[in-house]
RNA sequence: GGUUGGGUGGCCGAGUGGCUAGGCUCAGGUCUGCAAAACCUGCUACGGCGGUUCGAAUCCGCUCCCAACCUCCA
């Protein structure tokens, strides 16, 4: 499994054989979310994509140092204000309780997701001094300009000092942009409209506010992660990514910012994923086309007809490649959630197999191989996770033949089998990080168990006796109480939900 | 208007110049006391119009439509 990974760079728009600055180490960042509220569905989705693509290179071997950062300070709304500020004035809180909060939340949710933690979680709030020092720093480039304590990032003179480097990442031209947004607003510190303040002077009543050299203020959007990837990653490291709204501004001007303050490169790898839109239109809290994980995993929401559990979210996102976008609709989870129901169904019938072929594999086992190895692969393929669980399902269908005696196992070595069992486990768990929610909902509650073997046995007595009135009248009193009997070749088996 | 990415079977969703992923749904079948599950079979699609090619859903041109970004957003 040492084969090539082969990455789609957003900045060269092109599959690029992935390899790392330092051999058997990636340095990978992420931004991450801001927190003045609840996360919501589509911070979901991304940073569920960027878990996935941080264990599969933890699972090709590689040392991974993963940096995701919190954004709490300098993040403005449409009036100006900061988000963090305007939490704390409309909650009553202090900005840092509003940061806590909903970080606290945040976390909670990237665990029920289980999407594993970062390596390095910095906050804005942390990194001052480096920001003001990467402000310093732009400036005696001669690439960033004071105004009444606020500085501005010269986006023209960066272009010009580049050869028009700025927009290279998401495909735009300075010129252009100029005879844009000219009309559009007239912010009058600045320069030129499309320069953007690196650090903003703090008016009277901002309450998040440090000393600098500007007298007191506050950092702009955009540096943090220019600050906070070279503190923990170096001038210049692997892989950034993030989510396909940030290409521009936040990615054009990070880049800008990198460049203008040590003339280093930056990410070497840029990583988009695309957006998540529910009914064909982009989610958004301002015009109620939106529903909250929460809601999703209760039910309780006009836009869906069924509860979804976090594992059946992920399989859906499993689903659709990352850089797609992802359309919810209540057909589509529907379909996702029986899917994801049919996979962890065919994982526990494949612990019950056993090979019973000598060690030479016939057609079956080494179809086996052939389709775990696939499997694999796929994901070297720019993260191809639904081309991957192609490959799985073929498996699933092999496996459930296998168990239901339509293949024989006699076509199977042991040997093939006990290494699906691993390599399968591996990939599901370790790699797509699928949890088994139905053994987490009773399959392991030990007086549970005990009271279904009984009463299984009460209904096997009863259709020994083809007594089928009081079987069936079993089987619905416990459908009722939301456990499913089957009855299958070697007994009945029962599962939750 | 500019930028970026799309338009695939009933729904979702991959994908490659020829060998027609996968999930869900639906129909038929096997199995079963029944049911469920499972397995098998069927539904053979690529927005429109041209062009290149022995051959294109896949390459090129034009056109229509959609989404995101350009303003806070993963």
């Amino acid at each position: 499994m040492s084969q090539e990974l082969t990455i789609y760079n957003s900045m060269t728009r092109q599959k690029e054989v992935f390899a790392p600055l330092v051999e058997g180490h990636v340095g990978l960042y992420v931004c991450g979310p801001t927190v003045y509220s609840d996360v919501h569905l589509g911070n979901c989705r991304t940073f569920t994509s960027f878990d996935i693509i941080y264990r599969y290179l933890m699972h090709k071997g590689y040392k991974v140092r993963y940096v995701r950062n919190i954004t709490d300070v300098g993040h403005l709304t449409d009036s100006g204000e900061d988000k963090l500020s305007k939490g704390a004035r409309l909650e009553k809180l202090e900005p840092m309780e509003v940061a806590q909060k909903y970080t606290n939340g945040f976390h909670d949710m990237m665990r029920r997701f289980n999407n594993l933690p970062p390596n390095i979680e910095p906050r804005a709030t942390g990194h001052i001094i480096e920001q003001i020092e990467m402000v310093q720093a732009i400036m005696d480039n001669g690439l960033a300009y004071e105004v009444n304590g606020s500085v501005y990032f010269d986006v023209e003179a960066y272009n010009r000092k580049t050869e028009g480097d700025y927009g290279k990442l998401s495909g735009r031209k300075l010129d252009e942009l100029l005879a844009e947004s000219r009309e559009l607003k007239s912010q009058d510190e600045k320069r030129n409209p499309s320069d953007f303040a690196i650090w903003m002077n703090a008016h009277e009543g901002h309450i998040l506010r440090w000393n600098s050299p500007w007298g007191e203020g506050f950092p702009g959007w955009h540096l943090e992660c220019s600050a906070m990837s070279t503190k923990y990653l170096g001038q210049e490291f692997d892989i950034h990514g993030g989510g396909n709204d940030l290409k521009f501004p936040h990615h054009e001007n990070e880049i800008a910012q990198n460049a203008g303050s040590c003339g280093c490169g930056g990410a070497r790898y840029w990583l988009h994923t695309n957006m998540l839109l529910m009914n064909g239109r982009k989610m958004s809290k301002s015009d109620g086309n939106t529903i909250t994980p929460q809601q999703l995993f209760t039910g309780d929401s006009e836009h869906v007809s069924d509860s979804y559990s976090p594992m059946v979210l992920r399989f859906f996102m499993l689903q659709t490649h990352y850089r797609s976008t992802m359309d919810l609709t209540d057909t589509a989870l529907q379909a996702a959630k029986k899917g994801y129901g049919r996979l962890m169904e065919a994982w526990k019938n494949l612990q019950s197999l056993e090979g019973k072929g000598g060690a030479q594999n016939g057609t079956v086992g080494r179809e086996l191989e052939e389709l775990i190895e696939g499997a694999y692969a796929e994901m070297d393929d720019d993260f191809n996770t639904p081309k991957a669980l192609a490959k799985v399902f073929e498996l699933v269908s092999r496996i459930n033949a296998l168990k239901g005696g339509q293949l024989s196992l006699e076509e199977v070595s042991p040997k093939t089998l006990e290494a699906l069992k691993e390599t399968l486990g591996t990939l599901l768990f370790d790699v797509f990080g699928l949890q088994d929610e139905g053994v987490a909902a009773g399959a392991d509650n030990d007086a549970l168990s005990k009271v279904m073997d009984l009463v299984l046995d009460l209904r096997a007595q009863a259709r020994a006796d083809k007594n089928w009135t009081l079987s069936d009248q079993l089987r619905d009193a416990l459908k009722e109480a939301g456990i499913t009997v089957k009855d299958g070749k070697d007994g009945a088996t029962w599962t939750v939900g």
